[in-house]
DNA sequence: TTTTAAAATGTAAACGGTTGCATAAACGGT
DNA sequence: ACCGTTTATGCAACCGTTTACATTTTAAAA
């Protein structure tokens, strides 16, 4: 069919182990015959078939990062595209190549993403915090199957991971407040069940610890995911005998239905009230006035978790390590007080 | 080293052609011959290698999506994010996989993205049409290499591709408002070198003939990606003799620069002025009043591409397609006077 | 019971590289 | 010219499936 190792051995009179070697570069080919070979490749149009490469090998230089997604709407969240786009960055000049699974599109044929390493289609994984099982864990350590967790775990295994610091975002956001002159600051999050809002909200406590401010329970929400509950969250909090002027929102979406409902209010941020939220997505700059946000670099994410797959691939003994990101705080116009 | 088809071919006493043949649910097989390998198989915890198995075929069973993508921002906008899960979706039920790759990093090797192709590391791609360039359609097609185009190809190739249908959500949008009993129509758009805005241009100039009404240059624009962008763009209408009343953006961010140019000069949306934007984002609900969008369903484009090239990998000697998909208007705040 | 066809299974050659080991060539030093 | 060492190349087994073809078994028909 195609040109194969065995034809540009006999076209160069040489045998396949030198074809093979001047392929991979071996040093042990004598630079005229590398080039002999290199010029009877090109002139036959010789492409390695990486599929017996990989056969060879046993290894397809493959790496999966498996979501679990259930519909197209949720894919609008930017979250996975840049984390994936870090890995791909990373691992392609590498040599490996970068494939996407949704755990639940692959679910439907009564298969389990662990069938990927086992079949030997990818060398290693890439997944989210909340596939996570414990007897996976143990399954996967079994087998020696490189693997690397986005999110800091629940229980904590002695596995690879990289999370961002939440503690620190929700640390850095009210800190910046009560910088800023505000004095009465609430938080609000998604499912404090979730071990990163749980960690964000420890931020916060440990902001206000440092300023000597007790924690107030009023001032703590734990819902909220639609422009809508902002809204609503926020209207309570006004009609609070004692309301707070500072408030940070774990998301995006949230914080713009607070911005409605204070400005319905007739108060005036950051005047009155000021507003700091998550995800410096380019939604941020949409508001008005524009968000500041806590800008979570899940393109270095990505890269810090592709950097700990190929060292666990490549040399499956090493420790596991674990890896805090550092966040930052992108100030913008719903904080200051001038 | 881990177990193979001889090991369960041993243990069950047949040959290895046969324990193939119950992998594969050949209908050559009796029925207890079946289940006592099938057995052996679990007992043994054997999985077929997917590497040797792509060796004897000859085949990967992936297919790429080829992006080109410069920086991680880039992968905010959700647009191959949500084609990618499109592809994904029609794919994995029908035993392939996705793998995803960007030109740029690709090309750090030297290398270029049909190596893929010809090193047999990939059965078919997806490209964006900004990827296509004349001798690569010749190669590719000499090669019987599938592949299928996202986007409309500037010259007419005989080649897969699909698109929205540009013209149609031009033209929707510009009736829509029209219908609402905007006068005066505008057309905002990104460079209209663009094919595909050229065709939304163009579906705007049909939908304005169709209400007998003549084009004004001074009501089209050629430009605007960002927030402020639609800022000076809106302002400079809003100078204009005889402003426009009614406003298509192709562009999201710059409809919101827009919107704060219209409350600044005291006007309001929808009352004074109706705008229609594309990209049914999240982004559009943030906006108040909310913004009626054109809604380009990318999951479907995903999945339309990804049946086309399932289907030229599987019958290479099919007669090409060219397809267009629907576009539906999302009314929201913006666009209707009550 | 024999004959014939159909169904089930086995045999072994492919698929295209890689690599340990053996061998040959080249080189430097005496 | 000879030896020892380094460098370069060849040989051939191997990676784990699939599948064309050959063979055996089974079932049905005569």
């Amino acid at each position: 069919m195609s040109v194969t190792i065995k034809d540009v051995a006999k076209a160069a009179g040489v045998s396949t182990a030198t074809v093979s070697r001047v392929l991979n570069n071996s040093n042990l080919i004598s630079p005229k015959t590398a080039e002999k070979v290199r010029n009877v490749m090109h002139e036959l149009g010789y492409f390695p078939n990486n599929i017996a490469r990989s056969f060879a090998h046993q290894s397809t230089y493959i790496v999966a990062l498996v979501v679990n997604i259930d519909d197209a709407t949720a894919f609008n969240n930017p979250f996975f595209y840049q984390i994936q786009y870090g890995i791909e960055k990373y691992i392609c000049p590498r040599g490996y190549y970068l494939m996407i699974v949704n755990e639940n599109t692959l679910n439907l044929n009564g298969t389990a993403f662990s069938k990927l390493f086992f079949e030997k289609r990818v060398d290693g994984l890439i997944l989210p915090v909340s596939l996570l099982r414990k007897n996976l864990v143990k399954k996967m350590e079994e087998q020696k199957f490189p693997f690397v967790i986005i999110g800091e775990p629940e229980n904590s295994y002695d596995i690879n991971w990289v999370d961002i610091n939440n503690k620190m975002a929700g640390e850095i956001s009210t800190t910046h407040l009560l910088n800023n002159k505000y004095k009465r600051i609430a938080f609000v999050s998604g499912n404090l069940k979730d071990i990163f809002n749980k960690n964000r909200l420890d931020g916060y406590l440990t902001a206000l610890k440092k300023h000597g401010l007790q924690p107030e329970p009023e001032l703590i929400k734990e819902r909220g995911f639609s422009k809508e509950d902002g809204y609503s969250i926020m209207t309570d909090f006004l009609e609070l005998k004692n309301p707070p002027d500072g408030i940070v929102f774990t998301d995006n979406i949230v914080a713009f239905g607070a911005l409605s409902a204070i400005k319905d209010q007739g108060l005036n941020v950051p005047g009155d009230i000021g507003i700091v939220s998550f995800d410096n997505y380019p939604v941020a700059e949409l508001s008005d006035p524009k968000m500041t946000t806590v800008d979570i670099d899940l393109f270095d994410l990505g890269i810090q978790a592709a950097t700990m797959l190929l060292k666990e691939i490549q040399l499956p003994s090493a420790t596991k390590q674990q890896s805090l990101l550092s966040v930052q705080l992108i100030k913008r116009g719903t904080s200051e007080r001038n």
